[in-house]
DNA sequence: CCAAAAGTGTTCCGTTTACACCCATGT
DNA sequence: ACATGGGTGTAAACGGAACACTTTTGG
């Protein structure tokens, strides 16, 4: 192969922040990393990109392997290259953030990798760059779901209203007047209510919701407005 | 130095996206590529990274080889990867956007690569994917710029509220109400009224504005809503 | 029967929209 | 004096925010 003469090659890594939401506060997954250098150490879930594939593909391809999942919502959000993020060699890493339902996940913990959910709030000192990258994700999630519905991507396929609340009101950090919130959630008719109930946390119990899937992609670029003041609460 | 084993390494470039506002349209910035592959072609300006600068240092270096302008408005936009986007070798490119103020670059135009300004209406074919790279800067402004003021790194330092909301409306390719237009813009206390006037495109002349740095960064992050119904105009 | 969570409606206020006329001035 | 572009105000509609009581039912 014809190549660029006087260039210099990197290695070319892609490292994955996986949210997830067990109904009361927002987790991120880690594993302990499985080599040199900081082996054993908490970290994202990475590895680098092979010569024939995209870096979607490689960010897909890792998250298959740690987690047993396909069909994860992933975005690219920032490509990290600093000449010294890595001790070993220089390494270039393009950060994805993936969205799952913690529960889906939950059963496919028969892995190798023992990866844990951390709460947000509570996580371990990470290697590298990486705690930056998470607080980059958290703020770029923060910023997405002000605007569009990502944060279903999180629950299950069935879910309550005051369960989606608690969802947007853990990830903001803030409390919202439930009357104000069912009504906007509602109004965007991304919703169909279900006839059976959820009575886990109630003994009325509140309804079930699916997701209107057609409007749900139709109307994905659309600006919701879920959240009261949400500049306020983004940069948090 | 010690080095990871068994890993690919590749190329690294950046590619800016350079946007100016000549008064009437958007435009972009192209030169005419000086190696091979594609040698002569038309294309963004880019360059390799080098062994011992960021990202943002090789994208603010190539910008300031080809423009000759420093503290430009540059953001990064996304990472591309496909493993045969380039022919000659696998690269991976990192795209950023700048906005610039076309006049200052003017002044400029003493350089060896010979750059020109496109209507991002009329552009030449560009190589490689780039021309993706274009579309996604476009719709990346687009949204950006629905929320946040960064259409004034388009302006000079003062310029009138009419110049304003030709950039908005050639940005969205809309039409806008100028009563409504100069209430929201004054109502965000970001622009200064000066005393003198710009009479070089009616015999009344039209006001000159500076921008209120403070607030431009202090409320930086806040919603703006210059235009109405942005999402139905973003995805143009 | 009571505690605990779910569900629902109204009023008020601020914001956004639609819309039209007068102003300044160079020719 | 008139053509050209600049500047401004108001009323109506809409959307968002604040706010409290009733319902259900397992224990």
């Amino acid at each position: 192969m014809i190549r660029y003469a006087n260039e210099s090659r990197f290695v070319q890594a892609v490292d994955c922040i996986v949210f997830g939401f067990d109904g009361e506060t927002l987790k991120i997954l880690l594993i302990q990393r499985g080599f040199e250098p900081e082996k054993g150490k908490w970290s994202l879930m990475g590895g680098f990109v092979k010569p024939n594939e995209s870096l979607e593909q490689a960010s897909t391809r890792i998250l298959k392997q740690l987690t047993g999942l396909d069909g994860v919502y992933l975005e690219q959000m920032h490509t990290f290259g600093d000449p010294s993020r890595d001790p070993m060699e220089r390494t270039i890493s393009t950060a994805y953030f993936a969205l799952i339902d913690i529960h889906k996940y939950e059963q496919q913990l028969n892995n190798d990798y023992h990866p844990e959910w951390f709460s947000v709030k509570r996580m371990p000192k990470l290697i590298f760059d990486q705690q930056e990258m998470v607080e980059m994700a958290q703020r770029s999630i923060r910023y997405k779901a002000a605007l569009h519905p990502i944060l279903f991507e999180l629950l299950p396929k069935r879910f309550t209203l005051p369960q989606l609340q608690i969802l947007y009101e853990s990830v903001y950090n803030t409390t919202i007047d439930k009357r104000n919130f069912s009504k906007r959630v509602l109004a965007t008719g991304l919703l169909i209510k279900q006839v059976e109930k959820d009575k886990s946390s109630s003994k009325r119990g509140a309804y079930y919701y699916h997701l209107n899937m057609q409007k749900y992609y139709a109307n994905f670029q659309s600006f919701l407005n879920f959240i009261p003041n949400p500049t306020n609460l983004i940069s948090q």
